[in-house]
DNA sequence: CTGAAAGCGCTTACAG
DNA sequence: CTGAAAGCGCTTACAG
């Protein structure tokens, strides 16, 4: 491999002028900076990663950390990853995949301590976040897909669950459904799952009471197993529910299962309303389900930017982004009975 | 943050010493070794990764290449990234994702010559993957998750479709179908699903004649509104089968709203097994499906250590492997009518 | 069993 | 507008 001296050699010019080429940072004459681009060019030249890391202040790396315990939105979580690294590479970066548990603050310190990571961007964000404590302790710059309970002054985006849970009520509301399941999700303190399901649960509130919407809550943990359970729970219900709006993924797909063996038709019978569920994974479903999702590829992009903000010290209020999420309507919703 | 010589001065020993207590690379009395450990506990002292990087042959990092444009698996491939990352993790590497587009030569090219990464792992590995060649043209060392069409002393694992095609038979034979439809996918050369399509074609035939099923193949895109067109197709088959072997996962999907639509029951009608479909994906349909899949924690340690080995330059034979899937019976199966 | 020192390939003040 | 040089924090032959 070529080093930057090679270059040097060949340009006629002194190595540090090759480097300000590169970068930009002083003036370099045209004829000068011509040269040193065809001796790059000549020698098919790309600066070594880690002499640039140590070197300098920014190594070019952020961590993505997506714990390897999620509440099980696999297919919709991959987009958030895969987006990410999209968008981070756009703005110069590559990306380092962290799977290690949400709990695991050691790995967690350890990986920052290696002055491996410019910053981090934490996925999944509970409550009352571990994580949080640890990457300001190390100054380590990092924004959230999500957000703990009080974020302050930290940098965030997250789901606007009021946007979300307004185009629910309304989706159902506009096809005369008025008594409504929320399909939910059971959470202990300091599940990650927590505060999405709080701030749904509260989001749908207001909403329904003004579109004369009743709500009947059911929670079941995320499985398709308890999807069962919560169609037992929903034929027991008076007066019967005519739409769902679910929360809870594997819930519903157990539930969607339940009804086709009970000849309960979706949407003829009964109306399905999935949050935050991805369209891979809504498309799988039968019938495809209508959303209301955020827009994966605007929350990375909020993600990334953020921190690249942070890394490069841009002065400025810490960014708390609310993304409206989008309705889709697919087979699973229709005008009720 | 302490650097090694802050180590040093505290253990009373040289710099030197306290590399190799860390690298285990020479031999260190017990006496030193411990004052090393000491002093770096009272430190928190933790290895830079650029230095090491830098100065080392082994900057402890490989890239994991996800193509951006797939052929569609998310919830399945996403799995392979996960636990990829989780055994890199446990071998001491980083996972660095990489998400540009599988024919984006250039973009892999600039990134291994950064000298950032040990080796790469390639997922999503076409007949004939351009991929290959510039790895090749660098010395950096590989492995790959699937095969081009000759791996010759190339190191990779795959999905053993002998093994999934003879599971996937005996089980619909097993349950009385003799006539049964393939649900396969559309591809033109070079696509990167041909070689997974193609092998399993092949597969399916010597024990669909041992088993004296009678198979009738059905090809379309790999979207769901593809999978109505292969429902109207299956209708129009005669005499009509009474199972499905699915390789196309959207389809498959579309294939299962339009028989709900049109009242043919799964799995009382017709039965349903599905390859090298994620555990998540097939709990998500309706209703959940049966699947021969392969064990995905296993593909990623052959991936991962097969890697390793490279790097370390362990002498051996390329490793060739085959890993055996998994027959999961769910609710899409059952005796023929 | 341990130390002093060169070198990895960059960035960036310091000089001119 | 450009160059000579220190320094980033390690690894690893070279010596003893």
């Amino acid at each position: 491999m070529a080093t930057r001296d090679d270059v040097a050699r060949l340009a006629g010019v002194s190595s540090s002028t090759v480097s300000y080429a590169i970068s930009g940072r002083r003036k370099i004459s045209d004829a000068t900076r011509e040269r040193v681009e065809q001796a790059m060019r000549d020698l098919d030249y790309t600066p070594n990663a880690f002499a640039r890391g140590l070197a300098g202040s920014r190594g070019g790396i952020i961590a993505l950390h997506y714990p390897s315990s999620t509440r099980g939105y696999s297919a919709t979580e991959f987009e958030y990853v895969s987006q990410t690294s999209a968008r981070a590479r756009l703005r110069g970066y590559h990306v380092l995949l962290w799977t290690g548990a949400a709990d695991d603050v050691d790995g967690l310190r350890g990986l920052v301590s290696q002055g491996l990571v410019d910053g981090v961007i934490l996925m999944e964000v509970g409550l009352n976040d571990p994580r949080i404590e640890v990457l300001e302790a190390s100054s380590t710059p990092f924004t959230m897909i999500g957000r703990p309970q009080d974020p302050a002054a930290r940098t965030f985006v997250d789901n606007d669950y009021d946007a979300m849970a307004r185009l629910a009520i309304d989706h159902v509301a506009g096809l005369g459904h008025h008594q409504v399941l929320f399909l939910g999700q059971t959470t202990r303190p300091l599940d990650r799952g927590e505060g999405p399901m709080a701030r749904t649960r509260r989001a749908l509130e207001a909403p329904a009471r003004e579109r004369g919407v009743r709500l009947d809550l059911v929670e079941v943990d995320n499985t398709a197993a308890s999807g069962h359970a919560a169609f037992e729970a929903y034929l027991a219900l008076t007066p019967r529910p005519s739409a769902v709006i679910a929360f809870n993924e594997a819930a519903l797909a157990g539930m969607a299962h339940a009804c086709a063996l009970a000849g309960v038709r979706i949407p003829d019978d009964l109306s399905v309303v999935a949050l935050s569920l991805g369209d891979d994974a809504a498309e799988l479903m039968s019938p495809p389900m209508t959303t209301v999702s955020p827009p994966v590829g605007i929350i990375a992009e909020y993600a990334v930017d953020g921190l690249v903000g942070l890394i490069d010290q841009r002065p400025g209020p810490a960014m708390h982004a609310l993304v409206a999420p989008l309705l889709t309507v697919r087979a699973s919703s229709s005008t009720a009975p």
